[in-house]
DNA sequence: ATAACAAAATGAACGATGTTCAAAAAATAT
DNA sequence: ATATTTTTTGAACATCGTTCATTTTGTTAT
């Protein structure tokens, strides 16, 4: 079945907006460029998306799937659940490096005061944790399901951490190799720790 | 030496900022608002600040002179580098679950396009940083100062993570009791990793 | 093919916001 | 007291996201 005209159309608004999002960062995104960088009225905008953050969100589920399919192939790529960690931390930190301004997008983004992120959005975001479950797991074959999901979602947070804080500049700004050193040699101590246990 | 007029107005106006951050968050603040707050007219806050955005710095200057103190705090209370370290990570906890907004609004803001956070702001940054330098040291004595600065960098950048994430409940939401543990199990193990190193 | 109807696209208009600046008010000097 | 400087003021402006009456396009029936 081809798509309808009205398809085509937010396909259109949601490429624009993701390439301004790509060059300019989120914080430049603006309504009237995107509509015009798509060939339509701005109304048309609020005809294909309720808001201009039900957009941002269209964009970010795009770069949320092919993170996620960059940290699946790089936790394929490797054999013991130590190195399916680093592969994961240092893919995640590759991702962020590639993509500066779309990677930023997922986590600067705000919903306008009281509207929650919706259900399907959140659960998106969960598969980045669930990567890292199953080596987790062997290497803690004894941790209920539930300490399981805590503890994943700590180790993300950790690594999340260290990239966008080096990403940002925040502090001084490192040289994108120190900070792959420094984030394989922090996930190697910590993995060290397990062994120590 | 008392203060002039035009200090005392331009003190107003700073925790007229403060309290509307500290109580509806960054993104709520409106210079209309926080100038009805200091009983001045709009214009009168362009006197006293360049822009809204050097006043978000200057209230930011206030929090992490906060911050700072209870980290520094925190750190004195303990006495080996491994138990400093972990005062550390909670404290940075514990002040960013009391004073989420103001905490948030630390890393949450961004100057205009193109302009740089000015030098004075990034030094005051730096000051949390060099607090878990002089204990990381005594864990690896024959780190040279550069990777050593680099390696708090990192370790203060994971805490954050662990924070940050937490706090914005992204993902799931996880009791505050939780978090705690969390971050201290982390925290011990990436120490443990240092011992068998 | 034409008319009648439905759906979609349009862009002017609205309200909110940060910022400016000529005018008014206040403070200070003569 | 008057003149001069300094400070405060808030109306006005430009730029946003968003709405919606109007126009245009597409579909159906005769």
């Amino acid at each position: 079945m081809a798509k309808s005209k009205r398809e085509i159309l937010k396909e259109k608004i949601l490429l624009a907006a993701e390439k301004r999002i790509e060059t300019q960062g989120l914080a430049a995104l603006r309504a009237r460029d995107v509509t015009k960088d798509a060939g339509c009225a701005l109304g048309s905008l609020y005809n294909a998306f309720e808001d201009l953050d039900l957009l941002i969100l269209a964009v970010n589920s795009r770069t949320l799937a092919r993170l996620h399919a960059s940290l699946q192939s790089a936790s394929a790529s490797q054999a013991s659940p130590e190195e399916k960690l680093l592969a994961l931390a240092l893919a995640y930190l590759d991702f962020g490096t590639e993509n500066p301004n779309l990677w930023a997008a997922l986590f600067d983004h705000r919903m306008q005061p009281g509207v929650p992120v919706p259900q399907w959005h959140l659960e998106e975001h969960v598969v980045l944790i669930s990567e890292i479950i199953s080596p987790l797991s062997q290497l803690s074959p004894n941790l209920d399901d539930d300490t399981l999901a805590s503890r994943a979602r700590t180790v993300f947070s950790a690594v999340h951490g260290i990239v966008k804080l080096s990403l940002e500049g925040r502090f001084v700004a490192l040289d994108p190799e120190s900070v792959r050193t420094e984030l394989s040699e922090f996930v190697s101590q910590y993995l060290r720790g397990y062994q120590s246990g």
